[in-house]
DNA sequence: CCTTATATTTTGTATTACAAGGTATATTGT
DNA sequence: ACAATATACCTTGTAATACAAAATATAAGG
């Protein structure tokens, strides 16, 4: 059996990720750092894919930028259908999560 | 991309159905009835390849009993094993979702 | 009889997180 | 000058798992 933890982020990872670049545009390494800090650790060999399936998709644009410093960064941005997919994506995080904790607290009959 | 709720379910099936053994002993027809009035659908062939790993891990226990009308059921029990894994994936689950709430309400810095 | 409901199981497929490694640039230490 | 480290992106191959589809089997009801 794999780790749980593991296992609970499919389906999580996308919608945590357009989330973040909601927020605020991101680079992808930057992602990684800021996962890490919020108590999820994700690999990049992870999180590129994930990024190239949302740019893929129209979820996500990407925008090459110079840094000052080290190599250029892509950045990404939310799309419009991006945020509608994330709207849908929460509400039916929200419906799952009120399923399995009605079924791990026994309250059903 | 999958459908969502598809991938939600990873992680997940196998706590869902730990809990629902757990609170009474259950056999695998009856689970997946049981899953669908809660919300939470699944097939057959979803269903009985878990019971087989939870049963192989020692989290449950089956036993064959004739049933007076159709046929025969086989009717799984969680193991002390089983009840400590349950626990401890709660726990697990209970601070995944903490995270993913705290992402994708933006309430981080 | 024939269909439906009950009940378990198997086979093959698609998705996806991850380990591991590769490429490239700038900074820091010795 | 040189090595090590941090930053930054990407690719390849693998393991895990939900699902569709079908096979098997028994009893009840029209």
């Amino acid at each position: 059996m794999a780790e749980l933890d593991t296992q609970l982020k499919k389906g999580t990872l996308e919608l945590c990720i357009l989330a973040l670049v909601q927020k605020e545009r991101k680079y992808g390494y930057d992602l990684v750092e800021q996962l890490k800090v919020l108590g999820m650790i994700i690999t990049e060999g992870t999180l590129y894919p994930i990024l190239i399936r949302l740019r893929t998709d129209g979820y996500l644009v990407a925008t090459w930028e110079e840094s000052e410093q080290g190599r250029p960064r892509k950045y990404y941005e939310i799309t419009e259908k991006g945020t509608q997919m994330l709207t849908e994506s929460i509400k039916q995080w929200k419906e799952y999560v009120a399923i399995v904790n009605t079924i791990i607290s026994h309250k059903y009959t």
